[in-house]
DNA sequence: TTCTTGACTTAGACATTGTCCAATGTAGGA
DNA sequence: TCCTACATTGGACAATGTCTAAGTCAAGAA
């Protein structure tokens, strides 16, 4: 993640403590925390950080491409750190988790012409939901 | 509509006239309202109709499977009539409108079993976002 | 028709997520 | 070391959604 650090000071990023550790955390376990798990997990390694930063920060590293934003369900925005992968999601309609998957083929190639309705299509996100293992387990 | 109605009454749903209101604004234009829109137009018929009656009926609708929930930008959930339609999205990044689109195939095929993680996968949504001609024309 | 009752609606308080701003602090170049 | 433009802070505000207690009413019963 160091490599992400020297990335962003190259374009100019000001290297303060404050979006070190949000880097930590998104580079730490590779799940896709909300915007508050974020602030929570580096408010534990820098205690005085406050909501605006981490919104500011994740906002800034979603538009350099470093990190990928994914609305699952209309609550919080979860933040992706894996943005370099084609992948799309799998999520578990029970407790939200996602984990990231690779599909076969492009989905893009799936949308015919006369279904664009001259829209210049550029991106498309897929996602599976269903229940995860430990959901569907004896409750 | 008035076979959704017909049928809600079947299911042992109370007919009320803030209900048939909110059915009726869905049906009117075939676009996707958030819960404010919908609260707003339902307010045009009835004027005192509340906030959270809108929001219960359009949940009721979603449980009862007689309208799709959309949350394509983590901003407010749109509410999509078009439920017994199997179909797909594609939004204008720039404007937001959603327009109703079929693909070839069945984007669930596509992933392969190792990648369902022991997940019972049961539902897949796919979104193409692009930028449509209204927002691509000379600004 | 009128009565009864449990489901429905209402207003508004509250919760969650996100944005904005003015004051203050500080990274990194000169 | 000093400057200053950029970053951070805390708190107010906004948008969306949920909950509750009290009042209302649809639809079946008599």
């Amino acid at each position: 993640m160091s490599d992400l650090l020297e990335r962003l000071r190259g374009r100019g990023w000001r290297l303060t403590a404050q979006r070190r550790v949000v880097a930590e955390v998104l580079d730490g376990d590779h799940v896709h925390y909300t915007a508050d798990e974020v602030h929570a997990r580096a408010s534990d390694r820098l205690p005085e950080i406050s909501r605006a930063t981490v919104y500011n920060t994740l906002g800034e590293l979603v538009s350099l491409g470093e990190v990928l934003e994914v609305s699952t369900d209309g609550r919080a925005k979860r933040y992706d750190p894996n943005a370099h992968h084609d992948h799309q999601h799998l999520v578990c309609s029970r407790c939200g988790t996602i984990r990231d998957v690779h599909v076969q083929g492009d989905p893009l190639s799936a949308l015919p012409e006369p279904e664009r309705y001259g829209f210049q299509v550029s991106e498309v996100t897929v996602t599976y939901r269903g229940i995860c293992p430990k959901c569907s387990g004896p409750s």
